[in-house]
DNA sequence: TTGCGCTTCCAAAGCGCTTTGGGAAAGGCC
DNA sequence: GGCCTTTCCCAAAGCGCTTTGGAAGCGCAA
């Protein structure tokens, strides 16, 4: 069933029936009634090839990626995208996956963006002067950007608040009595290795202190690195007496240096990760469970899509800019300071630890300011 | 640039530039010549959205993912996408990424199809009896699988060979003198389960064994049930002497399991794990380095896409179907069973473990049967 | 010379939609 | 009642490509 065949059938022009599908204002609404109930009797859906044509609107959304193998390092790649792909199918829309060459990502967007074949695209893994951004702009396609940069233009992004979350999750080591915390960071060229630094020294120096010599270090988050430093940090008498990992997986590679080196996680040294809710990797699983900061990256996913499409139906930019709070779940991978007087569990680890299977999101969340 | 201008500037007509350009047959070789070389000359790129409609065929791709969070426990899926959408973007053709809700999944290919915005799926993780592959088939789309399934069509598919691949992983290490050997495999729903647990049991049998009682496990191939799995097998006296599991991620967990029970991976317990090559997570960085079966999956994706497009243009899907053998690595997490006179390195252990760290693939190699 | 078959090209008709530029009918105002 | 809006609808012109159905030109055999 087409347009024509439709219109024909209501006996309406062709004009009258697109306008009413379309929402156009010069149609009486009896006959937009008719023609809506018609459409759906007939299972009617305009064909996309055609309406591009006719409009010279793509209605694609893109998203490119470098094949470049360092660059898919990022299993959370996968998981925003089944978030935003989530959000696309439930539009009149197409989700585009292209991947390309690293060197011609620029040429690429600016060749899909003249040949009107995407109306927008989702930025992600932005680096602090992402080129692409500028080049975007200049090209006046929409786009949003997954975390924040330095670039001085107005764009439309959507954050977490790295910063705060891993702000307070100092804090409540802070509180808890640790002095000596360490950051396993990722790469600092990502602005939200830097975001979660700045929180981090921030939180310390608000108690007038300030990170020990070598605690923060930087390194792609893979569960092996965060082996490598853990183990680096931990086996020196005068090791961390808490950890803050910029990822699960890096948190991962902190338990299996901590098991090796004979440590207990929690009562020899707390951590806590931030966690981006990756499906098949599960914080509240650990031995013991992960405490983290928590954002899932999905629904960052799925909130982008929404922000995309706004801003391909013109929403200005400065009102599409979102930073998220995360949570900060408290699990028993974080234990008060132990006193020189021996083994002490901490008052809430048990409590929490059993709580936590149940719902680690509602009962288990716990200010720390 | 478009068709009728470049039409124009050559003074031929619209169909003589079109024909030449899609290499039909009635075009002089002089005429086609001036054609291209104007064409590449003015970067013409023909309009896909009225090549669409003119031709009615999509010049799309696509692969349709449920939603559901339970499917996506796989890391693996991201990275066949990306070989697949590397491929894609070599050629003129798109990758549409679709999420569906997974009660509409059938519907949607239908969809999909009638409406002529697809040309071709690739369809992951088959089950045994996965109905896509008849839908699909009755409504006569081309469609390439990754994996086999048993559904009694002939379809174009691309697997491993699952069973081969862990049939040398046993008899490897039968020949080092296991005997006790457990397999952590994934869920029996999903072909390559089966094929796996077959080979499993081909190798054993060649030698007149069989699986001990409660050898072999089938669960969703996370760590955590990596590291259960391996616990519950190793805790007790009369523990299995080798370990076969089916993802890295599971080895992980067996690794973490054997830590925590004092037990020394190669020494004590000896590991092969089924390796997709994702790049986050690599079995020569383990302590000891993992000894695998090796096939990067994201070669397969690339080379789905490949005959995806054979299929799309008429290849017969008898003539689509391959199976790629996986490489046998041999890395120190594998070692000789001790005899009973106390802890002896298997010989071969010091060795490959430097040499793995240049070049795993090549020089590691060692055939097992 | 005529007729036939090849080769090489072209005019024009779509593909299914949107959008321009009215136009007829109905209603409001003097 | 005449005139001007407003409301509602429509015919037709594209969007840029492919493809059908010739047609022109040429060589060659009859």
């Amino acid at each position: 069933m087409n347009l024509r065949e439709l219109a024909a059938h209501l006996g309406l022009s062709q004009t009258t029936v697109s306008r009413a599908l379309n929402g156009y204002p010069d149609v009486a609404e009896a006959t937009r009634r008719q023609v809506m109930d018609a459409a759906r009797q007939f299972n009617y859906r305009p064909n996309p090839a055609a309406r591009r044509l006719a409009t010279g609107r793509a209605g694609t959304v893109a998203i490119l990626f470098p094949v470049e193998r360092n660059l898919l390092v990022d299993p959370h790649f996968f998981e925003l995208l089944a978030g935003l792909a989530d959000m696309i199918a439930r539009t009149e829309m197409e989700l585009s996956l292209r991947a390309t060459p690293p060197d011609q990502e620029l040429d690429n967007y600016r060749r899909l963006v003249n040949a009107g074949r995407v109306d927008g695209f989702v930025l992600s893994s932005p680096t602090l002067q992402d080129p692409r951004i500028p080049e975007l702009a200049a090209l006046g396609a929409p786009f949003v950007v997954h975390g924040r940069t330095e670039v001085a233009l107005p764009y439309a992004y959507l954050d977490i608040d790295n910063e705060d979350a891993f702000a307070r999750a100092t804090a409540l080591l802070l509180d808890l009595g640790h002095v000596d915390i360490a950051l396993l960071n990722g790469d600092p060229a990502l602005g939200f290795a830097v975001d979660r630094e700045r929180g981090f020294r921030a939180a310390l120096a608000e108690r007038g202190l300030a990170p020990f010599e070598g605690r923060v270090r930087n390194a792609p988050m893979t569960e092996e690195t965060g082996y490598r430093s853990a183990r680096a940090l931990l086996e020196r008498p005068e090791r961390p007496t808490a950890i803050l990992a910029s990822s699960v997986l890096l948190a991962l590679g902190v338990y299996r240096a901590a098991r090796d080196l004979g440590l207990a996680i929690g009562r020899d040294v707390s951590v806590i990760a931030h966690d981006d809710a990756l499906p098949y990797l599960k914080a509240e699983t650990f031995d013991p469970p992960l405490a983290t900061t928590l954002s899932p990256i999905r629904h960052a996913g799925y909130r982008l899509g929404e922000m995309l499409i706004d801003r391909i139906a013109g929403v200005d930019p400065q009102n599409l800019q979102e930073i998220l709070t995360c949570d900060l779940v408290f699990r028993a991978s974080v234990a008060p300071l132990r006193g020189e007087d021996g083994p002490r569990r901490g008052p809430t680890s048990a409590a929490s630890r059993s709580r936590t299977k149940d719902d680690p999101r509602s009962s288990d969340r716990r200010p720390a300011r």
